[in-house]
DNA sequence: GTTCCTGCAAAAGATTTGCAGTGAC
DNA sequence: GTCACTGCAAATCTTTTGCAGGAAC
């Protein structure tokens, strides 16, 4: 895990906005850093809390409307875990993502890597009669600290 | 695809609720009838509709309450697919399941089975310090109607 | 000065809960 | 007769929208 992603993903938000014709905003850049610092997905209402728990709070309004302009960018990944809260999650330029295991004991969210996962949907969707651009996975089981 | 399955899942669910010490409802029977038909993913908005479209519509908390019943039993899973729905599909008893992609021009939703995609999970499970139960796989991108 | 950004309040939509009546056993 | 099931209405919660003021350029 390249320590030095972090700030190079706002970097990149940023100018990939800006080029987009838009301003710089607070609100925005608080949002931005804030996902820029995390390791795992987030909901809106985490990001809410955080952000309010950092001193200073920012609309409702504005948080969703940051995150649906992230999104339209490809910026930010949209994942729909739980039922009833969409979940919010930097897309590094480079293209390496990593996918979910939901733990049904202590309702932790996981993060793992695995190549082999990946290969089998590439060529999955070759074989079959789909343009593949995307794909989520999401386990459900126990966590390392749950299993045993 | 085996044509039997549609009304066995339907008696093997009411076995099991009878056998949990429930009883015989007109709104459940109706749902799990309703479910029993289907090939792929429905919201609960979609049940309502399709109910009512039958003459005789269900209180919508009816629904939530007997979905909600099914899933526990694992009769039926629960998916969130698109953002701010829920949408649910039977069990098979025989464990056998299909994963989705939903296309994102036309917005359909498509049922695919991978065999590969299945063993990579499985194998995955094993590799990584983690108990997994159960996994969903949703893909985006185009279908085969939109992709030519 | 114009256009975008933000926050507040209100609205919309899905899901849940409380409660009273009905039906199953 | 008891306990579960159902429907209606109200409540809850996330997300969206309208609007007016403020900030960026």
């Amino acid at each position: 895990m390249p320590e030095t992603t972090t700030s190079s993903w706002a970097e990149h938000a940023q100018r990939v906005l800006i080029g987009a014709g838009h301003q710089r905003g607070g609100a925005r850049a608080r949002i931005i850093d804030l996902l820029a610092r995390q390791s795992c997905a987030l909901s809106a209402i985490e990001i809410d809390d955080a952000l309010r728990a950092e001193g200073t709070p920012i609309g409702r309004a504005s948080i969703y409307r940051v995150l649906d302009l992230l999104v339209e960018h490809r910026l930010v990944e949209r994942l729909t875990i739980d039922h009833g809260h969409a979940r919010f999650e930097r897309i590094e330029p480079d293209g390496h993502h990593h996918h979910h295991l939901l733990c049904d004991r202590c309702g932790q969210l996981v993060a793992f890597d695995d190549p082999d996962l990946e290969r089998a949907i590439k060529q999955l969707s070759k074989r079959l009669d789909l343009h593949v651009e995307h794909h989520d996975v999401l386990l459900h089981g126990a966590c390392g600290a749950c299993a045993s």
